[in-house]
RNA sequence: GGAGAGGUGGCCGAGUGGUCGAAGGCGCUCGCCUGCUAAGCGAGUGGAGGGUGAUAUAGCUCUCCCGAGGGUUCAAAUCCCUCCCUCUCCGCCA
């Protein structure tokens, strides 16, 4: 959620970030329900004022003259709730429509309305070449005999899979390889809940807009996350921090489940799109004046990652009109896909502002009163992605795939096959 | 799943309808005092949102917040309802 008071001192700002984003949307009767709801509020409170006063007068008096005084202050009361439920309609009403304003996006966010406008920062790496005839993912998937998408469709339908022997292995040692290498940076590592409540969906700016997109467990009004970022942002939820405590950075390891609704027919092969997935995810709460360095630092921390796979890749900077709500400004780790001729996001990685902040109550102390904060986040490992990503891109001549050096001592074994 | 207890400010803890945003203690901050790791004395010390003010602070002022949300009342931390959470015992499962 941007800062109210934008309405009145720069709304400016506010229709061009807006526009940006390839949103015409007229701020106009949002300015006037505003004010219209701050002015009802202030009258509401004068009266309430007058009749705590006149209740500390009741307080002191006795018999008639207290039934009298009474029945003189209950006309208050009345005209009070009246003006407060009017209020509170207004305030409703206001908040409804400011939850679905999307975060202000950064001027140094790429312009832009589709991912097909994202501007390529950097690409490191050489695009693998072989001097054999390669195979897709899904090919090598099934034939090493580590993913089975037919018996995930089988068990609970299509964009279901099952990973398998070692690729379970290459899993479990991705995840130690990236902790290990974050908790060395700072991060504190976490394996947070993933069935959490509207709230923390609402704080992270996935609700109201995505609600199509996540999974409900009605019965117990709980809701599977799409990234342990909700549950690790909700973590602080309603706290105030020290500004010397700060940055508070974690890594948590989560399933991570999303309905995919509107992707049919997109990404159909093997396991690149599916409805479950494991990922270690950063999340970072600093000081707003901090937040753009952090974001170029966990980037960094992702580069790392993936060059120790050994896989070529590019940074794009996301075009305004494709960052999702809460973001200000986003890059995309683009893995190269030698089957497909192309480069595929494989993480992501978020500057949000004060957007989740402020929804979730997350704050600091400064000199000048409390502020909110500002959060980050960003994929460390998305696990499928990149063990496809490894396959494609480590496939040997005889069917095997090799294990990047980095990752060995966390394997156990240096190839995938026999 | 059944039975019970409880959720008050950074922490502990009092408060069962009226001037309570809330005694007391601890902690913390500032000052004083003290010739010495300490003690004493004094003052201050929650959050949110308005208004006013100003270069920006400060200040002044109003409303709301005693787990959350509703209700009763002129008036609620205190009474009623719903929900959430914590703890104890029993049961169940592992």
């Amino acid at each position: 959620m941007i800062d109210p008071a934008l309405l009145r001192t720069e709304p400016e700002r506010l229709i061009r970030s807006l526009r940006r984003r390839g949103l015409e949307i007229d701020i106009t009767p949002i300015i006037e329900l505003e004010e219209a709801a701050r002015k009802t509020r202030q009258r509401a409170e004068e009266i309430r004022a007058a009749q705590k006063e006149a209740g500390r007068e009741i307080a002191r008096l006795q018999g008639s003259e207290k039934e009298a005084a009474i029945a003189r202050v209950s006309a208050l009361a009345d005209e009070f709730k009246a003006l407060e439920s009017e209020a509170e309609k207004l305030a409703g009403q206001f908040d409804d429509v400011w939850a679905t304003i999307p975060n202000l996006v950064d001027d140094r966010a790429a312009d832009g309305r589709t991912d097909a406008d994202n501007v390529e920062v950097r690409r490191v790496g050489k695009q693998t070449e072989f001097d054999f005839d390669p195979v897709d993912f899904a090919t090598l998937g099934t034939r090493l005999d580590l993913i089975d998408m037919d018996r995930g469709a089988k068990v609970s339908g299509s964009r279901f899979g099952y990973l398998k022997g070692q690729a379970v292995l290459l899993e479990f040692g991705l995840v130690r390889f990236v902790f290990d290498r974050l908790v060395a940076k700072g991060h504190v590592p976490m394996v947070p809940p993933v069935l959490v409540r509207e709230d923390a969906l609402y704080g992270t700016g996935f609700f109201p807009g995505d609600r199509e997109q996540v999974y409900s467990v009605s019965d117990d009004d709980l809701y599977l996350v799409g990234t342990s970022e909700v549950s690790l942002a909700a973590y602080h939820g309603d706290e105030i921090f020290n500004a010397d405590e700060l940055p508070k950075r974690y890594a948590g390891f989560s399933t991570c489940f999303r309905r995919e609704a509107g992707t049919y027919g997109k990404d159909t092969q093997g396991l690149f799109r599916v409805h479950q997935f494991d990922k270690v995810e950063m999340f970072v709460f600093c000081r707003p004046e901090d937040s753009p360095a952090e974001h170029e630092r966990l980037l960094a921390v992702e580069e790392e990652i993936v060059q120790a796979l050994e896989l070529p890749y590019r940074v794009v900077n996301v075009a305004a009109g494709d960052l999702g709500s809460s973001a200000a400004k986003k890059y995309d780790i683009e893995a190269w896909f030698p089957s497909q001729k192309t480069y595929r996001e494989i993480t992501s990685c978020s500057n949000t502002t004060d957007y989740q902040a402020r929804r979730l109550k997350v704050r600091m102390r400064t000199e000048s009163g409390n502020r909110i904060l500002h959060t980050l986040n960003g994929t460390a490992v998305a696990i499928g992605r990149v063990i496809l990503a490894i396959l494609e891109n480590h496939q040997q001549a005889d069917g095997s795939v090799r294990m990047p050096k980095a990752l060995i001592p966390c394997l156990g074994f240096d190839h995938l096959g026999p």
